[in-house]
DNA sequence: CTGGGCATCT
DNA sequence: AGATGCC
């Protein structure tokens, strides 16, 4: 029972897709509650197109580094490689193989560690950014994905166009001869590809990345089609192909938006393949998924699916996870927070809002179903810890308060009580993952804003006037000349990139402007300026903050265990700094050997002679020549050593780090009675249910860690506003995300 | 020997 | 808080 009857199958499915795409009619969807819920009619045709990069972490990787463009480059996470550039391909790696499996395939595969992905969100960002300049309607999935609403730029050159571009698709066209094609029946779908390839031909030139583009009429078929050719190509679906491509998917698993879980379920129902979805009664998967899951699930077996290209703005959170082995004592996870929590805080404060929410996240190690089961607490920031995850600009000079170690040194604490919470330290645990994450962003206050908003014009490639069109835009139709000819501007001048040094273009609109140019190098100057060069300074604001009478001395810091900041020890309830001074963890084991910090090895030199055939030996020869020859090459990038994750020294709790005021006096043998051991003034500058959690912990001896105080966020409306309160403020955010650091 | 993010829905 | 899905 194939699709026999092309044109007749063709038809039908056509004239459904009309039918549930134009959301003025779609009797289909009305019955049940509409399972999007886009606030606007969907065009009846719409021309949608999907960017999807090539091997994106490689291609990042060959920009910083040429030298790996043409030899087999893996970017490994932990044990896998998650992407590879298209030489290791060329020798049967695939993406998510594992370490052993791919060098076992190619032994000179070259290997770079893509843990950290700051280089990769800055480059993603770019892409959005760039595409969005052209038009705002641009949704991500994932880094390397964009889907893009182009149906009233196509609509605008309908008109404008000669006709003799009207009828010529660039690129492919799905299961057609593109020269062959009698494009008049489809001038939109045509001009969609002439946009595709011009933006793909921007992003190249720009940006220096290739990738795929897919043009359909909607956001399922546009993401089928953009792989179909596969390097560096793009790919028209016309509407008379719409069954082919569907049919074509070898599993219902590659259908987006069918998941692991979802194609079980259906697999426990007899489905296998599409054609089975097709013709399976709805009724029967509406009990199983219930009515909004069981229609879209149909729509998306004929290929229907007139979910709205929803542009995304800045993040809804930011989260920094590792995951490892083993992790089984306290002072491991709260050395792998501080870490954690370091960086996140310097993420955050490059993002300029400030989050009202910190979560705790954990994976423990369970034999069977290892990839599930996380856990997580979560709880509100209180709002002095809150503003100092933002530095805040001093007067009108550039340096700012190095607050965010402090932020983070109260963070650690708090993360700590979360992950109390959730494990019982007194016992054995096993942790596999550790995550932080901050959300409920706030954009911060509106006269001070001048960070977000400003700050971005300057760090910005584009000119402020360009920007402000886009993205305040949104989908009114009224200025439609004053995009067309932004956009037309663009692709005209695409040839000639001028930067425009942004200095002078802004300088102009605000006089905080060379405070905001140097937004980016805040950071580095809190850090190192304020924290040591600067102490005065710093030290009169930390005051204002906490009551810190005078410095003592730092007999407790040799007795601490290494990295352990002693002001964040401080803090810490006395359970823990009991814990993490006991015997048993001071001599404990650092062997993490999982720990991101650990060198990869590129490549594994007793691996390969283990191995590998005798024949290896050559290659190993060689591939150790191509590594000496592109570390020679640049000597900033080390191949057998690549740790993207945080040069040294740069953590801002590492031990030489050492603040001020922190005053516990400990004895040697630091497993004797708490009371004893602690500062009375120190305890009374505990907040006052840590004072009584620690009060109840050493009465009972038991880690008593209910808090019985107050966690009422009184949280109410937080879940729907995305498209309202979003865009607006969100549009300036956002742009922080599109430039270099 | 399946990473590190992100989002949405319940 | 968790499940699920996407890359």
């Amino acid at each position: 029972m194939d699709n026999s009857e092309d044109e007749v199958e063709e038809d039908e499915t056509e004239w459904r897709s009309g039918f549930v795409d134009s959301a003025l009619l779609s009797p289909v969807a009305a019955p049940g509650p509409s399972l999007n819920k886009t606030s606007g009619p969907t065009p009846a045709h719409r021309v949608i197109l999907h960017f999807d990069l090539d091997c994106f972490y490689a291609q990042v990787e060959m920009i910083r580094n040429p030298a790996l463009r043409d030899i087999p480059l893996g970017i490994q996470q932990k044990y896998i490689i998650v992407t590879c550039n298209y030489v290791a391909r060329e020798q049967g790696l695939t993406k998510l193989m594992s370490v052993t499996d791919a060098k076992e395939k190619c032994p000179q595969l070259v290997l770079v560690n893509g843990e950290d992905l700051t280089h990769y969100r800055e480059m993603s960002y770019k892409v959005t950014e760039l595409l969005m300049s052209y038009c705002p309607l641009v949704e991500r999935l994932g880094f390397d994905e964009n889907f893009m609403d182009v149906t009233e730029m196509v609509e605008r050159r309908l008109a404008q166009t000669p006709e003799s571009n009207k009828f010529s698709f660039k690129g492919n066209v799905y299961n057609h001869v593109s020269a062959d094609v009698t494009a008049s029946d489809y001038p939109r779908l045509a001009l969609g590809s002439h946009i595709a390839a011009e933006l793909r031909e921007a992003i190249h030139s720009k940006l220096g990345l290739t990738g795929c583009a897919g043009i359909a009429t909607n956001k399922l078929l546009a993401k089928l089609v953009s792989g179909t050719f596969k390097p560096n190509q793009q790919t028209t679906l016309l509407p008379e192909n719409l069954s082919d491509i569907v049919g074509c998917l070898s599993s219902l698993r590659k259908v987006p938006g069918v998941g692991h879980q979802t194609a079980k379920k259906l697999q426990a129902l007899g489905l296998v393949s599409i054609q089975d979805l097709q013709r399976f009664p709805l009724n029967e998967l509406v009990t199983e998924f219930g009515g909004p899951v069981a229609q879209r699930l149909k729509n998306l077996a004929i290929g229907v699916d007139d979910s709205p290209v929803t542009p995304t703005g800045a993040p809804q959170s930011l989260s920094d996870e590792d995951s490892f082995k083993k992790m089984s004592s306290t002072k491991e996870v709260l050395e792998k927070i501080q870490q954690l929590l370091s960086s996140l805080v310097e993420r955050m404060n490059k993002d300029g809002r400030q989050p009202q929410t910190f979560r705790l996240t954990i994976r423990r190690y369970s034999a069977t179903n290892k990839w599930f089961s996380r856990e997580s607490r979560q709880c509100p920031i209180p709002n002095h810890i809150g503003q100092k995850i933002i530095s805040v600009p001093v007067f009108s000079c550039n340096i700012s308060v190095g607050s965010s170690d402090e932020a983070v040194e109260q963070l650690v604490p708090l993360a700590m009580k979360l992950f109390h919470k959730m494990v019982d330290s007194s016992a054995a645990f096993h942790l596999t993952l550790i995550n932080v994450c901050f959300s409920n962003l706030q954009t911060r206050g509106a006269a001070a804003s001048g960070k977000g908003s400003i700050a971005s014009f300057f760090t910005h490639s584009t000119s402020p006037k360009r920007t402000q069109i886009c993205t305040s835009q949104r989908q009114d139709d009224s200025s439609l000349s004053g995009e067309s000819h932004c956009m037309d501007h663009q692709l005209s001048a695409h040839s000639r990139i001028t930067p425009r040094t942004t200095q002078n273009t802004v300088t102009t609109e605000s006089p905080c402007s060379s405070e905001a140019a140097l937004h980016g190098l805040k950071w580095k100057q809190s850090s190192v300026v304020a924290a040591v060069e600067d102490p005065p300074l710093r030290k009169a604001y930390s005051s204002t903050a906490r009551s810190d009478p005078d410095e003592k001395s730092n007999t407790v810091t040799h007795q601490l265990p290494p990295n352990v900041d002693p002001e964040v020890f401080k803090l810490l309830p006395v359970e823990i700094q009991k814990e993490l001074l006991s015997p048993a963890y001071v001599n404990s084991l650092p062997s993490t050997s999982t720990s991101p910090s650990a060198p990869v090895e590129v490549p594994d030199v007793p691996h390969i002679t283990k191995n590998k055939s005798p024949q290896s030996f050559t290659d190993l020869q060689n591939t150790e020549d191509i590594k000496e020859a592109v570390n020679e090459l640049d000597p900033s990038y080390r191949l057998t050593t690549v740790d993207h994750k945080r040069p040294p020294g740069t953590s801002a709790l590492s031990g030489e780090n050492v603040m001020e005021g922190w005053r516990l006096s400990l004895p040697r043998s630091s497993d004797c009675e708490f009371p004893g051991n602690v500062d009375p003034e120190v305890f009374s500058e505990l907040p006052p249910d840590v004072q009584r959690e620690l009060m109840s912990e050493w009465k009972q001896q038991k880690p008593v860690l209910k808090t019985p105080s107050s966690r009422k966020p009184a949280r109410s409306l937080l879940t729907k506003d995305r498209k309202a309160a979003g865009k607006g403020s969100q549009a300036n955010s956002l742009l922080k995300y599109f430039k270099p650091s």
